[in-house]
DNA sequence: CGTGTTTGACCAGCGC
DNA sequence: GCGCTGGTCAAACACG
C-alpha cells in the first residue's frame, strides 16, 4: 500500500456529462437557458439526446461491472491481508516440521487471489531453501473462515472430493480431514482440512498435486454432488491447474445454500463496517493508477466501438 | 442397493 | 530397535 507516489488520480468519469463539450448537452442546457435561440430542430435535438443517454447508459453499465469485479477483487485482497496475518501468526508458533512428508512447497493460495496462477515466487526464503525433491509435489494451502460453530471439515472449491480418513495429530486438538478428489478417478489430488489451532473459525485446507481434468462447472458439481451443494459451509473454488481456493463468503452468488449462507453473514456484518469498507475501496481505486488506466482503456475501447458503429 | 462417511487398524518415516 | 506420529486402507455404517 505504499502509494507514496500520489497522482493526479482523479476519474473523470463522465459522471456530468454537462462538463464536457457534449455539443448535444450544451446545446440543450444552452437552449434552456436562451429559450428564444432554438436553432436545432427538435427532433435533431432529441435524437441526439437519446444517443447520449444510451452512451452514458452504457458506460454506467460497463462501469458498474467493472466496480462489481473490482469490489470481489478487493474482498479477496482483504481476505488475503487476514489469511497473512494469521500465517504470520501460525509461523510464529509453530513447531518444526519433523516428517519429510511436510517438507512441502507451501505456497500460501490467498483464498481467490491467484486467479489460477500458483504464487511460486521465491520472495520468502524459506521456499528458496527447499530442497528440490520437496518442490515435486504441487502443494497449496488455502485458508476459509467459517462459522466456528461449524464442525463439518468441509471445504466446498467446486471440485468433488471423497473422504477417506480422519485423524487427530498432536499439535492440534481438532481433527484432521483427508480427501481424494474424486471428480475424476485417475485425479491424484489429494486435500487436508483442518481448523486452525489458533483460529478455530478458520479451516486450513492443504492441497497436494494438481488437478489432471477440467474444472467441474457448478452445474456439474451440482450434479455429481447434490447433497454438498446442500451443507452449510464455505465455499471456496479452485482452478484446474493450481488448487487454489476463492472464499465465497463476500461472494454474491456461490454454489449453492452454503454460499448463501456465507453471504448471510456478510450481510450480517454491521452497515458502519461494509460503508468503511466501501469507502476504503473506493478511495484505494482512485489512488490506483492501474485502476484508473484499466478504466480508461476500457472507455477508450468502448468509444472506439462506437465510433465504428456510428 | 449404491454411494459416501466413519473409524479402527495398519504401514512407513523419523527421532532417540 | 523402539516408540511416536502422520497418512492410508478397508470394513462397517448411514443415508437417500
Amino acid at each position: 500500500m505504499g502509494s507514496s507516489a500520489w497522482v493526479d488520480t482523479t476519474l473523470d468519469l463522465n459522471i456530468n456529462p454537462f462538463h464536457h463539450g457534449n455539443k448535444a448537452l450544451r446545446t440543450k442546457s444552452e437552449g434552456e437557458m436562451a429559450d428564444s435561440d432554438v436553432k436545432l430542430p427538435f427532433k435533431q435535438e432529441n435524437a441526439d439526446l437519446v444517443e447520449e443517454l444510451n452512451r452514458i447508459k452504457a458506460e454506467n453499465k460497463k462501469l458498474t461491472e467493472m466496480l462489481t469485479a473490482l469490489g470481489h477483487c478487493y474482498n479477496d485482497l482483504q481476505n488475503k491481508f487476514m489469511e497473512l496475518v494469521t500465517i504470520n501468526s501460525d509461523n510464529e508458533v509453530s513447531t518444526s516440521k519433523k516428517r519429510k512428508a511436510e517438507c512441502e512447497d507451501y505456497s500460501p493460495n490467498m483464498i481467490g487471489f491467484s486467479n489460477g496462477n500458483k504464487e511460486t515466487s521465491c520472495s520468502d526464503e524459506d521456499s528458496c531453501k527447499m530442497p528440490r525433491e520437496c518442490i515435486k509435489t504441487t502443494i497449496s494451502r488455502t485458508y476459509v473462515r467459517t462459522n466456528p460453530s461449524d464442525n463439518s471439515l468441509i471445504v466446498r472449491d467446486g471440485y468433488q472430493w471423497r473422504k477417506y480418513g480422519q485423524k487427530v495429530t498432536k499439535d492440534n486438538p481438532s481433527p484432521r480431514a483427508y480427501f481424494k478428489c474424486s471428480f475424476a478417478p485417475s485425479c491424484p489430488v489429494k486435500r487436508k482440512v483442518q481448523r486452525s489451532a489458533e483460529d478455530p473459525s478458520v479451516l486450513v485446507a492443504t492441497y497436494e498435486g494438481v488437478h489432471n481434468h477440467a474444472h467441474p462447472s457448478p452445474s456439474e458439481v451440482a450434479i455429481l454432488s447434490p447433497k454438498c451443494s446442500a451443507k452449510p459451509v464455505s465455499c471456496a473454488s479452485t482452478r484446474p491447474s493450481a488448487p487454489t481456493a476463492t472464499l465465497a463468503l463476500m461472494q454474491p452468488g456461490g454454489y449453492g445454500d452454503g454460499a448463501k449462507k456465507k453471504t448471510q453473514e456478510v450481510d450480517d456484518a454491521p452497515a458502519a463496517i461494509q460503508q468503511v469498507l466501501v469507502q476504503h475501496m473506493a478511495a484505494s481505486l482512485t489512488r490506483n493508477p492501474n485502476f484508473t488506466a484499466a478504466l480508461a482503456a476500457a472507455i477508450s475501447g468502448r468509444d472506439i466501438d462506437e465510433m465504428r458503429i456510428g
